[in-house]
DNA sequence: GTCTCTTTGTACGATTATCGCACAAAACGA
DNA sequence: TCGTTTTGTGCGATAATCGTACAAAGAGAC
């Protein structure tokens, strides 16, 4: 029997998808929706939801599940053990003040980044975002500076998770031109995006390493667009982000 | 055969409090460590654990098992499910601004307050704050202001679920000196807050209410503390926040 | 109002995955 | 080196899970 099945709970596996299936376009589900989503048995995913709700992880009206703020402890364990935020939030502070724009420090979940600290300025995203947030790596400036640091084959893998959706008309969604750019991109250092997440949005992102030298996170600000040429504008700000990069050096994720 | 039982999970169940042990306090574990945390037997964690690692919840060095960031996803439903944050960031951006302070938005989960938008000014506090942080209701001014809301019996409930630390000198852990002064906050509409949560902070908190009426959230404002007396503060503060409140009444959790 | 279609709740037998013990191996510390 | 603790694995008994089947309850359509 293979050590993939010997060990697996298979009930286990079934909550957290079931957990997983409620998203934001579906917050609340009914078990016929839980069961095509999952591609469970209605039964299955009647157990799924009632042990959830018993846990006080899902509540119950009586027609729709919705999943309570109680899931968010699910998550503290890894946003408190993770050194990251508490030691590059000061970091960011500072940055932001200098430079009046908005930072960011995300990680890299397999096709998404995860930020984990963030110090806002003005708005200039329509989306509000915070730790825990996510946003394709594709098309944000984090994203592709740490899928530039993966191995070519490995990149190319987590693009073809999902599909390379155009959110704005200047979103690269050509997976060779993505891919020349990851190269431009570990060549350079650093990745800029202009208007491919949002209209009005440019961003400018530089890698974290860790100790061992490995890509562990990523650091960006974000900028509204302008008729300067973003050249320029990378020029500005890429050395402060730069000096914060060899400060944070050796950060573990 | 009880409803309860009949439709219990008995490995999610399992499984959801292991990934509940690990804490900021310990965020490495191994299946001995994770047994003793959790009661369960050795061989039941170790299952765990391997489900989900092999899930990609969890990540294994040989000798410990880490969360990984992947468990984050699991609170992206509820997070973004819920208005909530989306709706009062321009608000806290606001009020940030205007009283040049820190402000925030939480929900009461059991004994905690959840942090669920925050815009935050110079760092008054040593720990960093963000959605999805945690913080004991009965020593915050967004908790005590949550807590005053409900029926005294489910107060005191909730306030007997932990032990009441003195995080300060000032902290009040005397449960019926706390029950008095949520009947005074009931009463005054707002919480105030003098070096209990951590020496040189001082915090003012206002109730949300939804749409029925019931309230679903607390707002409040981070100060630095001073040789002012807390009313004085209190006045000159608790306008802004009120106004703030009347804009937002109504809102759903 | 009736009819149909969908969804939900419940029951139950077969199956199978889970449980926890027990033992071997390995790591650890003295 | 030895003793202790922890980990990995095998296995039989058990109990929980699975999915089907059916009744009941809504939800629409007409």
């Amino acid at each position: 029997m293979d050590v993939k099945t010997r060990d697996m709970m298979g009930g286990l596996a079934k909550g957290l998808k079931v957990i997983e299936a409620f998203s934001a376009e579906r917050p609340r589900l009914s078990i016929a929706e839980a069961s095509q989503l999952t591609g469970y048995d209605r039964a299955t995913v009647r157990r799924c939801l009632l042990t959830l709700s018993e846990l006080g992880y899902c509540a119950y009206d009586g027609k729709f599940f919705t999943v309570t703020p109680r899931v968010l402890r699910l998550g503290t364990g890894c946003l408190a053990a993770m050194p990251l935020p508490k030691i590059v939030q000061p970091w960011l502070d500072d940055l932001s003040e200098q430079t009046g724009q908005s930072t960011s420090v995300s990680i890299l979940d397999e096709s998404d980044i995860v930020y984990v600290a963030r110090a806002a300025q003005r708005r200039v995203m329509s989306i509000s975002l915070m730790p825990g947030s996510r946003l394709p790596a594709y098309c944000t400036s984090m994203g592709r500076v740490m899928l530039s640091a993966l191995p070519v084959e490995q990149a190319e893998d987590l693009l073809s998770l999902k599909p390379l959706v155009a959110r704005t008309a200047k979103t690269v969604t050509d997976i060779e031109t993505l891919k020349g750019e990851l190269l431009r991109i570990r060549d350079r250092g650093y990745a800029c995006i202009d208007q491919e997440v949002e209209i009005g949005l440019r961003s400018l992102a530089v890698p974290l390493f860790g100790p061992r030298g490995q890509v562990v996170a990523a650091l960006n600000i974000g900028l509204a667009a302008s008729e300067e040429p973003m050249q320029a504008v990378a020029d500005r700000y890429i050395p402060s982000l730069l000096k914060v990069q060899k400060e944070l050096t050796g950060i573990s994720g």
